[in-house]
RNA sequence: GUGGCUGUAGCUCAGUGGUAGAGCCCCGGUUUGUGGUACCGGUUGUCGCGGGUUCGAUCCCCGUCAGCCACCCCA
């Protein structure tokens, strides 16, 4: 081991465990967004880094694995997908029928320190819908996520959505009297609110004219505050996800594109980092593309809802069955006898041909040997090829039943 | 980037200033063509790496790397 390779911190080896583990996240997300009728695209995994200093400023650049390529470009490993996805949407937006309901599942580097529920490296996916401004859109993307959840296992019980509104923030502070240009200020204290104390709190809005007092009494009036976030909330309530909502105006995203509604998917009583977060991005396409066009869409981690998956009893029941399912073999060919290997053979290619999964001892070994395979590998059945071939014996190996039929009849007999 | 804790067989860990153990896993066996339990046996480690103190360090000290946790950040 000290001598031996390791993977790159925050990286990771998915052996088949992990793999199949993975492997069910993503097939849950696809799901889902196919069952809202969102349509699979990919982007590339490497971009000029200029596309991310676009949208997040050069201070970016620390997190980014970015490097100069053999043609002197400038490049990075992609930190996020909406970028690209501005771009593609900007690029071809004529080519295609206003709402695009798009979705990706896709790999992500950052360079960070990783921790709990972090990596360098991680899969995400990202759903979206462009070109339709109605609230009716953030309602659909919140019903997506909620969903999607409870795909994985878990309830209200589990989990709930916290929703907010950024211009209810903006409409707030220009009210206020905060100069548009301390916006951007503002909102970044109105984003640590929670995780700050009070009094420095205070002191950072005494230049802005606001008082802690005012944010705290918009923040409990929350539901009032947004004629979005009302029509939201109807729209939801309407699909029964009504109590999966709760309005959290202290939610702002950090100091993303966000231009409207927001909102983060959260655990209950495990207090993990959110495990997915969305909202409303409408000058962003502008921004990377040029062209004007609506958006929103929210992104879920594969880290955090893998531990979290984990950490709770039915969902992690279902992962766990859905591991050994994927894992495991249907039939399990027994050569009883080493003379009658090639008969064998023949009969584990006809079980494959049929769609089995179906394995075998590559040497001989004792009939013993090769059932104690048989149940490792999860075989429900066993067919015993020997000396009385073309006749041959089906075990069934849950019940330890077996018949004996001839091979010509197998494909019934099963 | 900052701070705290940790680093011993593939995994989970124990252990002592004098060059190391357990359980699990894995492999083999418990004789003749029938499996999940049981029993027996076996493999594996430069005790993360480098340096220092010491007659001698896995155990003490320093550094480093890595991991975990928190902060920052979180697209």
């Amino acid at each position: 081991m000290a001598k031996g390779f390791q993977t790159l911190p925050g990286f990771r080896d998915f052996y088949p465990d992990d793999c199949a583990a993975r492997n069910y996240v993503f097939e849950k997300w696809r799901a889902v967004a196919q069952r809202y009728g969102f349509v699979e695209y990919e982007a590339p995994v490497l971009e000029p880094t200029d596309l991310y200093k676009r949208k997040s400023g050069d201070e970016i650049v620390h997190q980014l694995f970015c490097f100069t390529d053999k043609g002197k470009r400038d490049v990075s490993m992609r930190p996020e997908l909406t970028p690209s996805l501005a771009r593609m949407a900007a690029a071809r937006q004529r080519d295609f029928k206003k709402p695009l309901k798009w979705f990706s599942i896709g790999q992500f580097f950052r360079y960070e320190k990783q921790q709990k529920g972090r990596g360098r490296e991680f899969y995400q996916f990202n759903c979206d819908i462009l070109g339709e401004s109605s609230p009716a859109v953030d309602a659909e993307l919140i019903a997506l996520s909620i969903d999607l959840m409870r795909d994985f296992g878990f309830t209200a019980d589990d989990f709930k959505i916290r929703l907010s509104d950024r211009n209810a923030w903006t409409d707030f502070a220009t009210r206020s009297g905060v100069p548009d240009d301390q916006l951007t200020a503002f909102l970044q204290v109105i984003d640590k609110l929670e995780r700050e104390a009070p009094e420095k709190t205070a002191a950072k809005l005494e230049p802005l004219g606001v008082s802690l007092e005012a944010i705290r009494e918009f923040i409990a009036n929350g539901d009032t505050a947004s004629e979005v976030i009302t029509q939201i909330r109807q729209d939801l309530a309407a699909r029964g996800m009504g109590d999966f909502v709760e309005v959290d105006l202290s939610i702002v995203r950090g100091l993303a594109y966000y231009t409207g509604a927001v909102f983060e998917v959260f655990d209950i009583g495990k207090g993990m980092r959110a495990v997915a977060g969305g909202g409303r991005y409408d000058s962003l396409v502008n921004l990377i593309g040029g062209v004007d066009m609506p958006a929103a869409g929210f992104a879920m981690g594969d880290m955090v809802i893998t531990d979290l998956i984990r950490e709770s009893e039915t969902p992690n029941e279902r992962l766990a069955n859905s591991i050994v399912g994927s894992q495991s073999i249907d039939i399990f060919v027994i050569v009883a006898d080493a003379e009658k290997r090639a008969e064998s053979l023949q009969v584990v290619q006809d079980l494959r041909t049929a769609g089995y999964r179906t394995s075998y001892a590559y040497t001989d070994a004792k009939v013993g040997k090769q059932f104690q395979s048989a149940e490792q590998l999860g075989a429900k059945i066993a067919i015993v090829v020997g000396t009385e071939f073309p006749t041959v014996t089906i075990k069934q190996l849950d019940s330890r039943e077996e018949k004996t039929c001839a091979i010509s009849e197998l494909m019934e007999e099963l």
